[in-house]
DNA sequence: ATTATCTATAGATCTATAGATAATGC
DNA sequence: ATTATCTATAGATCTATAGATAATGC
């Protein structure tokens, strides 16, 4: 369980930096990647070793099942989101501002990390039940939108009731991954913004202005 | 290549109506449910095959490949929307309400689908380069978003440009498949009139009022 | 003695093909 | 003779386990 900084343990097969500084950061890395490309159920134990340049059954080490390592990246993925949301929930900024900015740090983190972890979202593996803590998770990162799009108190035009569009405004944050998938290079801050923005028309508010955006900003920073 | 409409060929094992009416369908039926449910990769031919009653082999009279039985999904799946699309582009109707039309088919018809089609396009596996035909009238299809949004001519406000609000817009629809997948009884119809609501708001347009839905629907049933 | 890897493999698939078979059509 | 199915199976995986091995730590 050490963190092997030396070297201990059987050397690497493939020559490479023996016993390396932490082979599960590794192992994470090459899921991420060949899980978010390929998929979940395309992508092989052995392609996922490979990668990370250990043997297939050395995998097993560090995660008990293939299944575990998805489960780590779901929830490393959704954990800084979940922090966002959790430090705005202290402040007095009106629900607007807040909403904005929530919107902002999640198409960001969505569309700026290494790859496209949001495209993880996307898979059908994600209704396995083993995966039930991330759903949950998730679910409460969904409760956060509903709660700021019903106390931004849009006026409810048209029938339109904060369920409906509490369901479009986490549709159109997390939409960045089939964005991003269809274009690898777009640009990520621009997107935000303007996403952001669209977050609040969606909802029913005035298109936000450059104060408020600064509010947000502030917001965001001060955590 | 007939129909088979009386019952040529060797009766199923499956004591099952002997020599169904069209057993192409029922694969493509089966494969809709599972694909979009469990993902390409995970569904197995042998699942496919039993949920269309007849035997795993049997589906390589009516496929070359498991993923030409997914080629035909997705372009059965994208034909509607270019479908309307087309008969959006012949009119005088102002570029707002033609985009307010043509999200709020797009909406339906991958929300009211027998099962959640939508998914489909959140494959990984469309990537394939067996697919690309898909991949490009997926294409046609954004770039008649992105031109009816460059149409509309909102206000570039803050720098946004066509092509980042095109993508925001294109996403928002396709959404749909992700919202529908957390609530498979979610109101259809509301989500549809709200996100065309939501399409021309993230366009940068003014908020639409009932002469324009109603203008935009008319758009519909008249071809 | 502990750690982190390796090699080898069991057992369970999964896709696609080969060739037989049981209907109808002529 | 043609059609639409079937049975059987080849060949290629794929996940996970068993047990050996080569380092360091004590």
């Amino acid at each position: 369980m050490g963190k092997n900084v030396t070297g201990v343990g059987r050397p690497r097969a493939s020559g490479a930096a023996a016993s390396s500084q932490n082979a599960r950061e590794a192992v994470l890395e090459a899921a991420g990647e060949l899980f978010t490309g390929a998929g979940y159920a395309a992508t092989t134990t052995r392609a996922i070793a490979e990668r990370a340049g250990l043997r297939q059954a050395s995998l097993y080490y560090h995660f008990p099942s293939k299944e575990d390592i998805l489960a780590a990246l779901l929830a490393a993925t959704v954990r800084p989101s979940l922090e966002v949301a959790g430090g705005l929930s202290g402040g007095d900024a009106p629900a607007a501002v807040r909403l904005w900015a929530l919107a902002y740090a999640d198409i960001r983190l969505l569309g700026g990390a290494r790859y496209n972890l949001g495209a993880l979202y996307l898979l059908p593996e994600i209704a396995s039940p083993n995966l039930a803590p991330f759903r949950a998770e998730r679910e409460q990162l969904k409760a956060v939108y509903r709660d700021l799009v019903a106390e931004s108190g849009a006026p409810s035009g048209s029938g339109s009731d904060v369920a409906v569009r509490s369901n479009l405004v986490f549709g159109l944050v997390e939409s960045i991954a089939i964005v991003r998938r269809d274009d690898p290079v777009l640009d990520v801050e621009a997107h935000a913004v303007e996403g952001a923005d669209g977050v609040l028309r969606v909802a029913g508010l005035p298109a936000p202005d450059a104060t408020l955006r600064a509010a947000a900003r502030a917001l965001l920073t001060r955590s």
